[in-house]
DNA sequence: TATTATGATGCAAATATATGCAAACTTTTT
DNA sequence: AAAAAGTTTGCATATATTTGCATCATAATA
C-alpha cells in the first residue's frame, strides 16, 4: 500500500510537471545565477527574476545567500562577478572547479570561530582563500604571495606576510626569520597546504625547508586543517610533515562517508 | 496556453531588450571608467559622462568613490592614474608605454655594478622589475608584492621579500620587524619609489608610514636613485622622505640638459 | 577683472533594500 | 495518517541609495 502511494505520489507530480511550469527549487536558481553571473560578468535581478520567474524578493534573498558564501559580489541593483585578479581564479578553472568549489565550501566552516589563521603555500589554500565570505572579519597570517594578493578582495581581512627568502616555484616566502616570530604566535587555526596524504605515511612534502616551517606552524595553532583534492589521497612526497596525531581535521571533496576514506577514519581525527 | 504565454513572454522580454538600453550599474561604470584610465591614462569627465550616457554628476561621483578606493587621483577636470598602484603589466599600457620604456632603459645602468638591491613600492619600481634582463644575477629586496612576483620570469635574481603587515591598497607590507633587519643590512643601490618630487622640497609621498621605512632603507645603501614619470616632476605629498642631500642619481625620461629640469642641478646628484 | 569651466551641495523622483507577516509547501515527529 | 515544526515564497511597508537637476561656490584663463 504505501508503496502504491508513494509510486502514484510520483506519477501525480510527473502529470503536474507536464502542464504547469516547473517550480524551480531554491538551488536550481542560484546555480542559473552563478552560471549566468559567469557568462556576463553582471547580473540584475529585475532581469532574473522575470527570467526565472520567481518574484524579486526571491532572487535578492538568493543573491544574499550567494554572497555570503562568497561566490558574487552584490551591488545595487544586482550583483556582480567578485574577482578580477591576474592570477587563474577558481572561476577560470573550468570543470575541475566543481570539487573545488565542494572543498572550499566545506572548509568555510573552520573559519566560523577563529580570529587569527596561519594559511600556508598550495593552490588548494589560494582559492579557499579567495572563496571567504566577502564581510568575513579575521586576521590572516601567510607566506603565500598570491594569497595575500586575492585578500585584496576582502576588506575587513587583515593580512600578514612573512617575510624572508622568496621561493619561485612555490610563490612563498621561507626563513629563520619566520621560525622565530612563529615562536610568539597562537593562531586559532592552522589550514596546511602539503603534496600528499596518506593513512599511514601521513602528511607529506617535496620541500626539506617547508616541512620543518610546516611543523613549526602546527605548534603555533591551536587547530590544524589540511584540505585535499582527490587526486592526491593515497600520496605520498619525500619529507614527512607529520602524522595523524597532529591534524584535527581532514577536508576532502567526497562524503566523510565513503570507502575511500575508511582507512583515515581515527580517534581525534574530524573527517567533513 | 501557458506555453503560449511564456513563448510570448520571452519574445515581448526580446523585443524590449532590443530598444531599451539596459541600464548600467554603478561597479560596471567603475569598472568602465578604470579600465579606460589604465588605457589612456588620463580621464575627463565630460567625455566620460557622453560617452556612459549618465549625468557629468553620476561620474563624479563615481570619481570621488574611485578615489577614497584609491585607485585613482581626481585633478582638475578629470582624473590621472594612480601611478602607485601596480596592476598592469608593461606589455597591457598601451601608448604611456613609451616614457616607462625610456625610463626603465636608463634605469639598467643603475644595476651594473650592483650585487644587492633595495627596491619598495610602485609601478615605476614594478616596471624597471619587469623590464630587468633575463640573465641578471643580483639580489633583490622588496617590500613590494607585485614586484616580487613579476620577478618570477628572471631565474637568476634572488628575492628576498620584507615580511609585516600586508597593505592592500598599495600592494606592500610594512612592519618594526623590517625597520629591524635593515639594520642588519647593506646595499650597494635603492631605488626608491615615491609620489612627489620637486626642486625644493626634495621627495614626498602620501603614507607617514611609508616615509618612515624610505628613511631608514636611505641608511641602509650605499646609492639612492629615483625614477620620476613626467607627470610627478614638481609634485609635492603630504609627508617629506628626504632632501636632495641623500639622493644619488635623478633618472627621469627626458634629456638631462631639458630645462624642465633646470631647478633639480645641483652639487652632488646626478640627473640621467 | 571678467569670463568660463568645473566643483560642491541640497533636493526630489525613481529605484532598490530590509523586515515582518501570512500562506504554501516540506520535513519530521507522533 | 495526522500533527507539528521548519522552510520558502510573495507581498506590504518603511527605510536607504542612486540619480539628475538647480544653485551657488571655486578655480583656471584671458
Amino acid at each position: 500500500m504505501q508503496t502504491f502511494c508513494f509510486v502514484a505520489y510520483i506519477f501525480l507530480h510527473y502529470i503536474a510537471n507536464i502542464f504547469s511550469e516547473p517550480t524551480m527549487m531554491k538551488e536550481e536558481r542560484q546555480r542559473m545565477i552563478i552560471a549566468k553571473l559567469n557568462r556576463d560578468q553582471r547580473i540584475n535581478l529585475v532581469e532574473l527574476s522575470q527570467l526565472l520567474e520567481v518574484s524579486y524578493d526571491s532572487i535578492r534573498r538568493d543573491v544574499i545567500e550567494l554572497e555570503d558564501k562568497g561566490l558574487l559580489k552584490k551591488v545595487h541593483g544586482g550583483a556582480v562577478a567578485n574577482s578580477y585578479l591576474p592570477f587563474k581564479t577558481t572561476q577560470g578553472l573550468g570543470i575541475a572547479n566543481q570539487e573545488i568549489i565542494q572543498l572550499t565550501r566545506k572548509a568555510q566552516k573552520l573559519f566560523e570561530n577563529a580570529r587569527i589563521v596561519l594559511m600556508d603555500g598550495g593552490t588548494t589554500n589560494f582559492h579557499i582563500a579567495e572563496q571567504l565570505p566577502k564581510n568575513l572579519d579575521i586576521t590572516v597570517i601567510t607566506n603565500n604571495l598570491p594569497l595575500a594578493m586575492v585578500l585584496n578582495e576582502h576588506p575587513k581581512i587583515e593580512t600578514i606576510l612573512l617575510g624572508g627568502t622568496y621561493y619561485k616555484r612555490y610563490q612563498i616566502t621561507l626563513s629563520n626569520e619566520i621560525m622565530r616570530q612563529l615562536d610568539h604566535l597562537q593562531a586559532d587555526l592552522y589550514l596546511m597546504g602539503f603534496n600528499g596524504v596518506h593513512p599511514e605515511h601521513g602528511i607529506t612534502i617535496r620541500h626539506y625547508e617547508e616541512s620543518l616551517l610546516k611543523q613549526k606552524m602546527i605548534k603555533a595553532a591551536r587547530r590544524v586543517a589540511v584540505c585535499a583534492v582527490e587526486e592526491k589521497i593515497n600520496t605520498v612526497e619525500t619529507y614527512k610533515v607529520c602524522g595523524w596525531n597532529d591534524i584535527d581535521v581532514l577536508i576532502t571533496s567526497l562524503k566523510p562517508t565513503d570507502p575511500e576514506l575508511a582507512l583515515f577514519r581515527r580517534e581525534g581525527l574530524e573527517i567533513w
